[in-house]
Parts: structure tokens; sequence; C-alpha cells
DNA sequence: CTTCCGATTTAGAATTATTCTAAATCGGCC
DNA sequence: GGCCGATTTAGAATAATTCTAAATCGGAAG
């Protein structure tokens, strides 16, 4: 954990947005040390290769970084572009869903879902 | 459909086997007319717009290229690199897994695994 | 405290999948 | 055959990310 692993995770957890790479950049530009933007790139692929933090991917779009530790998937609002976290019921396996090969072993999974939801009220 | 949209499916159909842009491109430098590259581009834009071919993701790899109408999720083996078609079971929605908001609308859905499977014997 | 050294950071260049541009070509229709 | 909107094409441009190589850091050892 160097000074600018620590910023970099502090930046994911004070707004939990699901930004980009350059938006961590930007966001550490105006609050603190001028930090570059190959560094942060460098501490995002350290953390998550610690498992404090996950990539997210849709699409072709540039890569999002997540802070939730939990098992979930990503589901984003077509209307507001919002990306919120969504969890799996009690109990439920996605894999268990798939008609998977015998003795398929499963090492990483990304599920992400566009749609829309209900108006605020 | 032109007689460019027409090679790359017909190129897709022949190998169904997740191929990114620039292995079609190089199939149909190898086997019929000398299309461009971007034509190549232009095409899995048309065909992946009207449903007849599907764009796959994973991670920030290129794109790869789909012909399987049916709904389905990709299963990389990370030991060979060959992506594979899995079905879902029977009667399975993988929404129901989920605690999606109420009333959200779910309009795509991309799942990709990477795993390994058993050693063909 | 000073020196040392591997790890990290940094600025900027390089890479690369994809998109864009603008001119050439196509193909169906009159 | 000529017209015209759509498509194709070659090449340039774009943009997220990675790479390079030099500067800096920070803990350990002396
Ligand atoms: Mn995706
Ligand atoms: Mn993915
Ligand atoms: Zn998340
Ligand atoms: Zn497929």
């Amino acid at each position: 954990m160097t000074k600018q692993r620590r910023e970099v995770y502090t930046v994911l957890m004070k707004n939990r947005d699901h930004p980009t790479a350059n938006d961590v950049f930007r966001r550490l530009q105006r609050e603190m040390s001028a930090i570059s933007l190959a560094t942060v790139y460098n501490c995002l692929d350290a953390l998550a290769e610690h498992g404090l933090i996950n990539q997210v991917n849709f699409d072709r779009e540039p890569s999002r970084f997540c802070v939730n530790p939990a098992p979930h998937v990503h589901f984003r609002d077509a209307r507001t572009g919002v990306i919120h976290d969504i969890n799996f019921k009690e109990g439920c396996q996605i894999t268990d869903l798939l008609e998977l090969p015998d003795g398929a072993e499963v090492s990483e999974l990304e599920l992400t879902i566009s749609g829309d939801l209900p108006a605020q009220t």
C-alpha cells in the first residue's frame, strides 16, 4: 500500500459510483496531490490484483472500477447512465442455470445488464 | 444484404468460432475478394444491428462475433482459449436470481465466463 | 544519519482496436 | 444509359491503455 494506491482507493471509497480511470484521475487532481494518469492505471491494476477492487466492463467502453467486495453484477440504467450494483438472491448460483459441460470450473464470471428503471417518484 | 455483408456472414457461418473482426478480414482475403477492413467493421455492425449476429466482449480484448441466434452465454476455456456457447437450462431466467429493483426492465444482458474444462480424453 | 536498492511513480511516446473522412463505386430504378 | 442514395474503400484520426526509461521513494543496513 503506497501513498498513491491509498489515495486511489480512498477516492473510490468516497464515491462508489463506478468511475473510469480518468474520472479517478480528475478527482485526485482536484482534491489532492498531482498524481499521474499512468500511476492511476498502475494503482487500479495493483488494487484489482489484490482483490480490493473490481474492473467492470460494459461492451467496449472505458473500464470502470468498483469497490463493492460482495459478489454482484452491474445494471446500467439506460436513461441516466448510472450503474447499479445488483446482488444475488439468497443461495442462488448463476451457474446452476447453465448447461455447463461436465467438470467445467468457473474462475471468473462477469454479468452486465442494461435496461430501464421506472422514473423516481 | 450487400455482397460484402453476405460474404462476412458466410465466413462467420462456415466456422462458428467467435472470430475477431481482424480474423474475419484475414479469412476473407484468403478465400475470396479483397474486402477492406473498414468494410468488415461496417458489415459486422450492420449484421449486429439487424440481429443476425452478436458482438461478444471479454474484458477489453478485441470484440468477437457470434452467429448463434439462440440466447446463450460465453465460456472461455483458459487453457485453450476456445470460446464455447453455453445454453440456459430449460425455463430458466437469470434475472430471477437477481435482486433487481422493482420495475426494472432488462434490455441487454451479457454474461461471460472464464474457467477450465477437464482435459479431453 | 547516510547509503543503498528494489519498487514505484512519472511524463511522454507507443500501441492498437475501432471509428471517421471523403472520394470512388455500386446497384436498383427511371 | 444516366441518376442517386447507400455502401465500400484507403487511409488518417481517435482514444483507452500500455510501455519506456528516467526520476523518486522509502524502508533496511551500516
Ligand atoms: Mn460486457
Ligand atoms: Mn466482459
Ligand atoms: Zn459494483
Ligand atoms: Zn456465441
